[in-house]
DNA sequence: AATCTCACG
DNA sequence: ACGTACGTGAGATTA
């Protein structure tokens, strides 16, 4: 039997397009031309080829106007007219077909969903064939047969159904589709079925009648109000029938061998792919060998010619008196401890490469007044730290600039030449990728010299105009006076480190260790069997199909169990083994994600020294990794006890302050809340005070509950509210929910009128912003799915209010720096968590570094409500906050 | 490499 | 009728 496999193209296509909208990312190419469907089109043709194996493929694309449009001129009404961005895309989704070695086919007056049937059709008349559909679109599945199966793409994954699982789902068969839509309609063809008829009455009538034909024929024999709908929707169910019923005989040849799959056609296909610049596809091509040589002369920068820096002489004569851009090359990504390679400098007189090495020569080389350029400046401040290198002047950094003006950015400096006409190797081409298998490779020094120097190009050549965007943007200020000071200050943090009991850590990891070898015990003696407990999969299949406990929420068609905390929660009381399942997850995660690996993460200075991620967030916030110290347990108090393994410098303590509500006061006055500045002004608990607002009542007749509805909402404000997220996050029913959102909006007059605004310019916009001028882009304002849109008008509502909190704390951050410095003090500032510093103090700076701190925290920028930051101290990181 | 789960603000 | 809170990172399993 020979394998067909028939794809919807269009259905593809469409897919793609908005998958990727979803992500915000708009996919263009450096042309301006959109690619962001092609892109997942090309990954879904390649999966289906994986995954398939097929001998035949056909792509069906709807063409132009179908006779279904002439015959009912409101067909396919409901979908709003095609974006242009998509539309742009289908002639080239229809050239990479056919580079991809397959074939397309379209006629006049038949849409896809015709041509797959007629193909279908074709299948089933001759036993030596059979075939799959692809497609997420359910109107295919009445084409299922022996012969045709279809594999119906979810969200995630597929679930591929044939005549046996049609009726395991619909008790029909599945020919009867098309009677089912004849009866329920389907509102997004615009199939109106008959009026009052749902899913639910459909099936149940045609598991009795099997079809429209012989249902009208009895139809005296049902009863009441269904019999009069039925009657008065005859001629509508008869339309929607019609409407519903894919057509087999469109007069196109279907000669199966004219579909044979080809193999790609590497040429034509790479030349498509650079067009698009989907480089990362190109790498992934298996190109057969005698091809390769062709392939290699893809158009690279041409090779600078580098003059290589070997000693202290030739660094002496090397004369950069005049603005030059400088990149260090790093092997790996985590610079307190990998081997840093050297720079490339490049003006429009020198091109070198100085080995790091070199510099220890000349450790003030950089100490100079000129201009400097560079990607990612950390990156070269904290090695100059370890190493006691010294830098001086004005220095650009592209990467903040790009990052400011919402360029597409990653580590790799190359990832944002290439998308600016620059085509610079990717740094795994040259590197590597490094993981438990494999390390990164370091090639011969004049292939990183070239690298470093070509990379140093990029940015010199393009400084003036990133310069010149960023005013543009009125971004220049946030830039200059926030983010590249911002950039010295973390990485003096990242330098400090902060000091860890490792031997605390040590003896807690095995007290976890053993109590997770109890509780594992004991659960697989109430389970009656062993398996891995960290397997969503094997715990689903233990606890509900084994043990057969009730799963508490509808699954998903073709989905397995999810085992997440909420759903075991609500099972806990009711079953022992569940709460034991519980305390393992919360004392494994304990023991491998901080006891285990905090400890790995510890410097031979007994120092963690984390990193920043200044450029990444969406909002403006700082970011922590390798290892992430902004995520470390506070919650509960069990989890919080890691937080003593953080200690203090000898002769130090710490000292953490925190922001009190910094958010909601920010919204406080953003939005101009006069109730919520004056609650504020009070300086009461703003929970206390809102519940007493909402539910008017004193003081002494809060009740716990009061108070915790009160919180949320709070909280629910400053992430965009919906009466769901609040239900579901105070365990109501939606309408209650609504009830308090609205007292909320009655009680703080101004509130609805600020949300409206926001959300009104945004739309108007395509982005918001933040008090100092931070600027997010939110695609999904645009996208015409309800879903999306909502998700990026609660974006618009949230980033202005945590972004801007953001750059209070980074100014903040900067002046403490600063005023340290000024005033010689020997504590330092060691982390950030967004709304909280932690310090190492030296004992007799303890009453100097406390005023300083707090002054500065409260009154680094005025907002019509006063900021409140809370001071602690002790001997560790648990008994400072 | 993607998914699930869970830690934080 | 949709199927949702905003912003992150890490570790283990699965594929």
């Amino acid at each position: 039997m020979k394998k067909v496999i028939l794809i919807d193209g269009n259905n593809i296509l469409f897919r793609s397009y908005y998958a990727t909208a979803y992500s915000g990312s708009n996919l263009k190419n450096s042309k301006g031309f959109p690619t962001n469907a092609l892109y997942g089109f090309i990954n879904m043709l390649n999966k289906i080829l994986n995954e398939e194996k097929p001998e035949y493929v056909m792509i069906a694309f709807d063409k132009g106007k179908t006779f279904r449009h002439e015959k009912y001129p409101d067909y396919k009404g409901g979908r709003g007219a095609t974006p242009e961005e998509l539309l742009l895309q289908f002639p080239v989704a229809k050239q990479l077909t056919e580079a991809m070695g397959m074939t397309y086919v379209e006629t006049d007056l038949y849409e896809a969903d015709d041509i797959i049937g007629t193909y279908a059709k074709r299948i089933e008349e001759d036993d030596q064939f059979i075939g799959t559909i692809i497609s997420s679109d359910k109107d295919l599945l009445q084409l299922i047969s022996d012969e045709i199966d279809v594999k119906l793409l979810k969200q995630v994954g597929f679930v591929r159904m044939n005549v046996a699982s049609f009726r395991e789902t619909y008790g029909v068969d599945p020919i009867r589709m098309i009677d089912l839509k004849a009866l329920m309609g389907d509102s997004s063809d615009n199939i109106p079925g008959v009026k009052g008829i749902g899913e639910k009455t459909a099936i149940s009538l045609l598991k009795t009648y099997d079809n429209v034909d012989n249902l009208y024929d009895h139809i005296d024999e049902i009863k009441g109000k269904v019999q009069e709908k039925l009657i008065l929707g005859k001629d509508s169910c008869y339309m929607s029938k019609d409407l519903a019923t894919i057509y087999r005989e469109v007069p196109i040849d279907t000669d199966l061998e004219k579909i044979a799959y080809r193999g790609i056609d590497p040429l034509k296909y790479i030349a498509l792919l650079e067009d698009l610049e989907f480089y990362s596809l190109i790498k992934k091509i298996d190109i057969p060998k005698d091809l390769i040589q062709e392939e290699e002369k893809k158009p690279e920068e041409d090779s600078l010619s580098v003059q290589m820096i070997n000693d202290k002489k030739a660094l002496e004569a090397l004369k950069l008196d005049e603005p030059f851009a400088f990149y260090l090359e790093i092997l790996g990504n985590n610079y307190h401890r990998d081997k840093k390679l050297g720079f490339g400098i490049y003006n429009s007189k020198v091109q070198a490469f100085i080995p790091f090495s070199v510099l220890a020569s000349c450790p003030h080389f950089f100490d100079t007044a000129v201009d400097k350029y560079t990607y990612d400046l950390k990156k070269i401040l904290v090695p100059f730290l370890y190493a006691n290198y010294t830098i001086n002047g004005n220095v650009f950094d592209t990467m903040i600039a790009a990052y400011l003006l919402n360029k597409n950015i990653k580590d790799d400096v190359s990832y944002l030449a290439n998308q600016m006409h620059y085509s610079i190797p990717f740094y795994e081409e040259v590197f590597g990728t490094s993981n438990v298998n494999s390390r990164l490779k370091e090639p011969e020094l004049e292939v990183v010299a070239q690298l470093a120097v070509q990379k140093a190009k990029f940015i010199y050549e393009t400084h003036d105009s990133f310069v010149e965007e960023l005013k543009q943007e009125e971004a220049y200020p946030l830039f200059e006076k926030i983010e590249m000071p911002l950039t010295y200050v973390l990485a003096d943090m990242e330098y400090t480190g902060i000091l860890v009991d490792q031997p605390y850590l040590k003896t807690m990891s095995e007290e976890l260790k053993q109590q997770m070898d109890a509780i594992e015990k004991e659960i697989f003696t109430l389970a009656g069997s062993e398996f891995n407990l960290m397997s969503p999969k094997q715990l689903g299949d233990v606890l509900f199909d084994q043990l057969k406990i009730p799963y508490p929420k509808k699954i998903n068609q073709g989905q397995r169990y999810l085992t997440n905390k909420e759903i075991l929660e609500k099972l806990a009381p009711s079953y022992p083994i569940v709460q034991k399942v519980l305390e393992y997850r919360t004392v494994s995660k304990l023991y491998t994600t901080y006891a285990i690996g905090l400890m790995n993460e510890i410097h031979a200075d007994g120092r963690i020294h984390t990193i920043y991620t200044q450029t990444l967030t969406r909002t403006g916030r700082l970011s922590s990794i390798n290892p992430n110290l902004q995520n470390i347990p506070v919650r509960l108090e069990y989890g919080r006890l890691i937080r003593k393994a953080f200690i203090p410098s000898p002769g130090c303590f710490l000292l953490s302050s925190d922001y009190s509500q910094i958010e909601l006061r920010m919204f406080a006055h953003m939005a101009h809340a006069t109730n919520l500045i004056e609650a504020f002004r009070e300086g009461k608990d703003i929970h206390m005070k809102t519940a007493m607002d909402i539910f008017h009542v004193r003081e002494d007749q809060v009740t716990k509950d009061m108070r915790r509805s009160a919180k949320a909402v709070n909280f629910g404000i400053l992430y965009g509210i919906s009466s769901f997220g609040l239900s579901e996050d105070l365990g109501i029913d939606i309408a209650s929910a609504k009830n308090f959102i609205n007292d909320y909006l009655n009680t703080y007059p101004g509130i609805r009128e600020y949300m409206n605004e926001v959300i009104e310019k945004a739309h108007k916009l395509g982005y918001v912003k933040t008090i100092m001028n931070r600027k997010r882009t939110i695609e999904e304002l645009h996208n015409k799915n309800y879903m999306i849109r909502s998700q990026g008008e609660r974006m618009a509502l949230n980033t202005p209010v945590q972004g801007s909190a953001a750059d209070l704390l980074k100014k903040a951050m900067i002046e403490i720096f600063d005023a340290f410095n000024e005033k010689g003090l020997k504590s330092k500032m060691l982390l950030q968590v967004h709304d909280e510093l932690v310090f190492d103090v030296v004992q007799e700076e303890a009453d100097v570094v406390k005023q300083i701190v707090q002054d500065i925290m409260e009154n680094t920028y005025q907002l019509d409500v006063p900021l409140k930051v809370d001071i602690e101290t002790g001997s560790n990181w648990y008994e400072a906050k």
